[in-house]
DNA sequence: TATGTTAATGAAAAGGTATTCATAATTTAG
DNA sequence: CTAAATTATGAATACCTTTTCATTAACATA
């Protein structure tokens, strides 16, 4: 038997079952007063007929469509961005939402891909890795579509995010340098336009002034070769750091590799590399990374949450929050002399 | 100024614009004459209100929806199907359609999801690294959906699908082990039940067996961490593998990182590695790992044009493709005598 | 048994668009 | 300058649901 599209509709069912359209709606949304009886006439019918309710019918009239619209960049070259959308996607799924996905590039405007999502009648939208311009984000909330964003945010602009430390981050990693006795930190930025490369920089440069000691900067592109590169350059010189605090991870792996297998530094003796993020690549036994653990699945959680929550209850403020990292000792840092002076060792998950 | 949900309709617009609703839905829709000094006078007015066609409207009456369904599982835990995702998700953006994302654990039924994508009027689904029952694909196909895999198949199915050669890429290494003179190999396969893993050993076997080199085996579950204790287990019998071919690179990491940081060993002088698909952390320095390259570029790029194409042309007979992989040589495997004996040796990307 | 409540049902309307068909305006050909 | 062909427009309809409203059936209460 060769359907055609499918094209069998309520009525049909209706017709096999001997009752109304009416009711076939009624035994499926679960809505309604209906017997048993016809809804199990009904359902046996459906069955026979491979009948399903056409979602953009119902939408229609509803005016829901349990449809979000997710953003994220950076997927393939930041593990820790897979792992964001993976946790999403699923909680999206088992909170009975569908996701509509858009991956862009980090860089790239927004600008074209939100009429698509609004056309398609989106009831929020979560954007992360990728920034949304503060008129667009208006845009959106004005028109009733929630905005949530995780690792961004947009100064001044009504909507919602959360985000990790990553001032306080920046800060606990410039301490900890400190206390363990490094004379010469550097910073290995991330591109230069994303809030949370600043804002961990802004944090390490502050402990580091209060203690006026110097620090060396460089810059990668937030992936494995490009650190790699700026790694190069920054132990070169003739007077190397000797300890560097990259934007991320995956860039602080690069950096390892660099000076391990590049250029033949030990780790943590000659060196010291901290990273952000806490992707599984860092506790993987070849470079046991001291690094900022990001609160995931915290973030993430609270993320679907509140703009579940904002749909359902439009008038709601939105809400910001900025969520602790946490530090994981391992191996690729140097530790200050007396341990146990109130550092925060996690363990691995 | 404050919204309600978007609801401004083509009929405000053309009231605004002082025309028809019809000629407010030509104007958007590139069908149908519209002169232009109406066009413009329904672009101004609905740059006015801020109007934005409905796209669940529209399918209602076109029967199109522009949209598919992606079903992907192991996203998170194995980096070649992050990189699936992401060039699946940008070349189906790049041709207009809209992706409804479901990420789904290997082993996890999709009878669940699937009444939701039809629901949703999907117009072709894609799935890779998940597996469609044959019953459900039927189903979908004669409904007028369209499936493509890529990675899976189901045998006698009639649904197209897209594979690297497993099969002979599992008899690629084995021919290399044996040509460098490997005594002992073993094979560490991933999860019992998927056919890469299966194809991979199945071609692998096959040259062993005709060599009549016997090979020993462990089981993991895809994962680092399984591969790493697997590892272990391996290479700490007092007979333990000169050789371990991996069913994925994400296994040959753990793999290597057992060897030479759990045991001491020297890769590739005591043990060679090889792993399958060509991650990007193969190529990093701490690992150089020799694998086989899987054709994802070729692999995302068939199998998008032949589900847009199935759904253009429905009578069309689905396509089936296996592409061969590539040997990449590195450093992790030792390597035969007469190094030139017409052994394919691949550029890093 | 009669009456008041509640539950179940069907008919009809609404949601926002694309499209057909008939009509009006414009252009082209003769 | 008229007839014919073409192009532009608007009214009406269809797409498939959910939901309201009115009606009927079932039930409980007195």
């Amino acid at each position: 038997m060769k359907h055609s599209r499918n094209s069998v509709t309520s009525i049909e069912v209706a017709k096999l079952a001997g009752v109304s359209q009416s009711s076939v709606s009624r035994a499926f949304s679960h809505e309604g007063p209906v017997s048993v009886k016809t809804r199990r006439k009904v359902l046996d019918a459906a069955r026979k007929l491979g009948y399903q309710p056409n979602a953009m019918a119902r939408s229609l009239i509803t005016r829901r469509t349990s449809m979000v619209g997710m953003v994220i960049a950076n997927v393939h070259n930041n593990p820790f961005y897979t792992e964001v959308l993976d946790l999403l996607s699923r909680k999206f799924q088992k909170l009975g939402q569908k996701v509509m996905l858009f991956i862009v590039n980090r860089d790239q405007n927004l600008d074209d891909i939100l009429p698509q999502l609004l056309e398609y009648q989106v009831e929020g939208i979560l954007v992360t890795a990728a920034t949304l311009s503060s008129t667009m984000a208006e845009e959106c909330e004005r028109w009733g579509r929630p905005v949530a964003m995780i690792n961004r945010y947009v100064p001044g602009v009504h909507a919602s995010w959360f985000c990790c430390a990553n001032y306080e981050g920046g800060k606990m990693v410039a301490k900890l340098l400190l206390d363990a006795n490094h004379q010469r930190p550097a910073f290995l930025a991330g591109s230069e336009d994303t809030t949370t490369s600043i804002d961990r920089e802004r944090g390490f440069m502050e402990i580091l002034n209060q203690e006026k000691v110097e620090a060396l900067r460089e810059i990668g592109e937030y992936t494995y070769q490009d650190a790699y590169d700026a790694a190069i350059r920054l132990l070169d010189r003739k007077d190397p750091p000797d300890a560097i605090f990259c934007a991320n991870d995956i860039m602080a792996l690069g950096v390892m590799d660099a000076a391990k297998n590049g250029l033949g530094l030990k780790i943590p003796e000659e060196v010291s590399i901290i990273g952000f993020d806490d992707i599984p690549m860092s506790s993987w036994s070849s470079y046991s990374l001291t690094t900022v653990r990001q609160p995931i699945q915290r973030m993430v959680d609270a993320s679907v949450e509140e703009l579940l929550n904002r749909i359902e209850n439009p008038e709601r403020e939105p809400l910001q929050e900025v969520m602790p990292g946490e530090l994981v000792i391992r191996g690729s840092a140097r530790m200050p002399g007396g341990l146990s002076s109130g550092w925060v060792i996690s363990q691995d998950r």
